[in-house]
DNA sequence: GACGCCGGGTTTTTT
DNA sequence: ACCCGGCGTC
């Protein structure tokens, strides 16, 4: 009964990966073949029709959002017999592994996570205890050579012992110092999470043994993604029964510039020889023109596991192609496009994703949606919890868990500013160094010995801060975020700042009270939990992406990179900015397998449409600041010429006969507009001042910012909320 | 120690 | 064009 409803609706193919249960089994998955839900049918079938209990499944993903979603879809199926089931990314498992275990290192749980700024800050913080010269070995450099040595799962002593010239080994001493000031900090970084996760189950197999023993089933999705350390682990996690299900496709991997290896997936064979494999072919996504382009170009990769992919989906609009004079016109172009379908198509605007190659882009979509008041949602780019305001906060509260952290408490020593600064702290840092203690400790010996008085007053007056501020630490979180907000005067000094940039700050942090107190709501159900709200808090924010928070919606038009597109689908898809230079990416352009990577995040890219592909390019675009005229992608030489459609300007002749002079009156037309309106607004813009907008009615102005033509306002509306637009396009009159 | 100006790098993709 | 860090001035 069960058995029939789980694998009804699967294809012959699909119902074979569901039901082959036992041993190795790499399940080979086309875009748009129906992965996920293969995936969810075959934890559903392992626990409804096996009879495996929940909690000897494990499922790893890359986000968290892949996660949430497959245990919402398999909780569907099953209801409450999925519970203790573990699905998480590689990330948040091996938090929760190392939360229980990392004792076995002789380490404390109560370590927290550094992210990228953390990092960079501890190789400043390197290069400066070996007295080099951050000019000449830049800490990114070192950044990235450490990140690189972890991903390929190589401690400091392995990274010095495969060194291949004197800069190697400089580095690998280097790294050893890194992995030092870490482990002062009590802090583990990015790659130290799968690193000494790894590092535990080598030095204590009885460990290993009982994870072993825990999961009997282990699935790995987006297997081509992983690298040698996730592989590493996921080898040893199945060592013991090979009950292994990996999930992937070669041709969506995208990440070699983070450390994923290929072949991983290429040599599962030949690493699980018993191994079983099922190619899903059929794609249950696209129209034959877009399948059929997407495969034409990631053909020309060489070396490449040959698939043959096949839609049902016959018929179908050609791909669209337009080449646009510059970015703006490309941005015009998109925008008329969707404003037209979603007019006389009847189609939402959730149904439109615009996809490019990097974050940058967005920006000349964005003002165009502004300006016709379309709303958007943007993925990616700065993230929220790397807003300065933000991590800030987010320091202190850091504190409060873990006293030795020293990237927090230098980060908010000065924060707000209050005496204790540059010089100051460097002397504190070096007391550090030379004494060997954290530098919370520092700071209080060197307000006792080595300061002035008014600087150890001020230094007082800090570390009683943190220690009022520490009573607070077992509230819950949007309370103890309000206390620091308070207490610190961060929210005062920026109160008294009184700019919109400011204000926008202080909305930023009314945000982050907002969302701790969702946290908050949601949490107080797990009490028997041994770690305090505010750990598990600040776990969650360390390891969540932008990604992991954008929520599709029906109402809004998607803009991200198609990097953070894949595992999505989109009605209409407007793969944007198709240059050389560009996507390819330059830096990519001049070597093989680089350039075969940028050709694979071009099939993703593609491969998200479902009905219709529209790829577009412009003859000159703005790049840092000056001109830049760049040749259509070769990308687009690659999808077969019966395959496209080109699209022409709309209002305009055939693209031959337009000539310089025509364009010129164009630009002339709409410079003429601009200036216009800006006069129109003249005089008339401060804070306070009444206006009327054409959709969102009356309103208050709150914050200007922006100069000329790019002034922003930000607008209370009476009933529309608060929204911030562009003067040039919001079409406001005075009220 | 705070503030402001200048210069250089930046835009590759992110768990 | 913009952001950040470094350096000089107050």
């Amino acid at each position: 009964m069960l058995a029939d409803s789980i694998l009804e609706g699967l294809n012959p193919e699909q119902r074979r990966a569901v039901e082959t249960t036992e041993g190795p089994l790499l399940v080979l998955a086309g875009a748009g073949s129906g992965k996920t839900r293969v995936l969810t049918s075959r934890i559903a079938y392992l626990i409804g029709v096996c009879g495996i209990p929940a909690e000897s499944i494990l499922g790893v993903t890359f986000t968290n959002k892949a996660a949430g979603e497959m245990r919402e879809r398999v909780e569907k199926t099953l209801g409450p017999s999925a519970g203790g089931l573990w699905l998480s990314t590689f990330h948040s498992m091996c938090v929760r592994i190392l939360r229980r275990d990392i004792g076995a290192l002789e380490r404390s749980r109560g370590f927290v996570i550094y992210d990228d700024a953390d990092s960079l800050g501890i190789c400043k913080q390197v290069l400066k205890r070996h007295g080099l010269d951050p000019r000449q070995y830049e800490p990114k450099r070192l950044r990235w050579r450490i990140d690189e040595w972890k991903n390929q799962g190589l401690l400091p002593a392995d990274a010095a012992s495969q060194a291949a010239d004197i800069d190697d080994e400089l580095s690998a001493e280097l790294y050893g110092t890194y992995q030092r000031l870490l482990f002062d900090a009590n802090a583990l970084d990015f790659g130290d999470l799968l690193l000494q996760t790894v590092e535990l189950f080598k030095r204590a197999p009885q460990v290993l043994d009982w994870y072993q023993r825990r999961w009997q089933y282990v699935l790995v999705d987006e297997y081509q993604d992983t690298n040698r350390v996730q592989y590493q682990l996921v080898r040893m996690l199945a060592a013991s029964h090979g009950n292994l299900c990996v999930v992937g496709d070669p041709d969506q991997s995208v990440y070699a510039w983070r450390g994923a290896d290929i072949r991983n997936i290429l040599d599962f064979e030949e690493d699980y020889p018993n191994a079983k494999v099922i190619k899903l072919e059929r794609n249950y996504r696209s129209t034959q023109p877009i399948l059929s382009g997407a495969t034409a170009v990631v053909e020309n990769n060489l070396g490449r596991k040959k698939k043959n992919m096949f839609t049902e989906r016959e018929g179908g609009e050609l791909i669209h192609f337009f080449e646009a004079e510059n970015e703006r016109e490309e941005a015009s172009f998109v925008v008329g496009r969707i404003l037209h379908a979603s007019r006389n198509e009847g189609r939402s605007l959730g149904e439109f994703a615009i996809l490019y190659r990097t974050n940058s882009q967005s920006r000349a979509f964005e003002e165009e949606l502004l300006k016709y008041d379309l709303p958007y949602v943007v993925v990616g780019g700065v993230r929220f919890y790397e807003r300065a305001e933000i991590k800030d906060i987010l320091c202190y509260l850091r504190l409060l868990v873990n006293p030795d952290d020293a990237q927090a408490l230098s980060r908010i020593v000065n924060k707000p500013a209050r005496g204790i600064g540059k010089t100051t702290l460097e002397r504190v840092e070096a007391l550090a160094a030379e004494r060997e203690i954290s530098l919370r400790a520092a700071l209080g010996a060197f307000a006792r010995e080595g300061a002035a008085r008014r600087t150890a007053g001020k230094i007082r007056e800090f570390l009683d801060l943190l220690q009022d501020l520490d009573r607070f630490a077992e509230r819950p979180v949007d309370e103890i975020i309000a206390e620091v907000l308070e207490r610190s005067g961060y929210m005062k000094a920026l109160v008294a700042e009184d700019n919109p940039d400011a204000e926008v700050r202080i909305d930023n942090l009314r945000e982050l009270v907002a969302s701790a107190e969702d946290f908050h709501a949601v949490n107080t159900g797990s009490e028997g939990e041994e770690r305090s709200e505010l750990e598990l808090y600040l776990d969650q924010v360390a390891l969540i992406s932008d990604l992991d928070s954008y929520e599709h919606k029906p109402q809004s038009v998607s803009l991200m990179t198609a990097h953070s597109a894949k595992g999505l689908e989109y009605g209409v898809v407007f793969l944007v900015g198709m240059e050389e230079g560009v996507f390819p990416h330059a830096n990519s352009s001049y070597d093989e397998e680089r350039l075969e990577e940028e050709r694979r995040l071009c099939y993703v890219g593609m491969t998200r449409a479902m009905e219709q592909l529209f790829l577009t390019c412009a003859r000159e675009r703005r790049r840092f600041g000056s001109h830049s005229y760049q040749s259509p992608s070769r990308f687009l030489r690659e999808v077969p010429e019966e395959l496209m459609q080109v699209q022409h300007s709309p209002g305009r002749g055939q693209r031959s006969s337009r000539t310089r002079a025509s364009r010129r009156t164009r630009e002339d037309r709409l410079d003429r507009s601009y200036s216009q309106e800006t006069h129109d607004e003249e005089g008339g813009i401060q804070r306070g001042t009444r206006v009327r907008h054409s959709v969102f009615g009356l309103g208050t102005i709150e914050g200007v910012s922006g100069e000329g033509v790019n002034q922003k306002l930000k607008i209370k509306f009476d009933r529309a909320g608060i929204k911030t637009v562009m003067v040039r396009y919001a079409n406001l009159e005075l009220a």
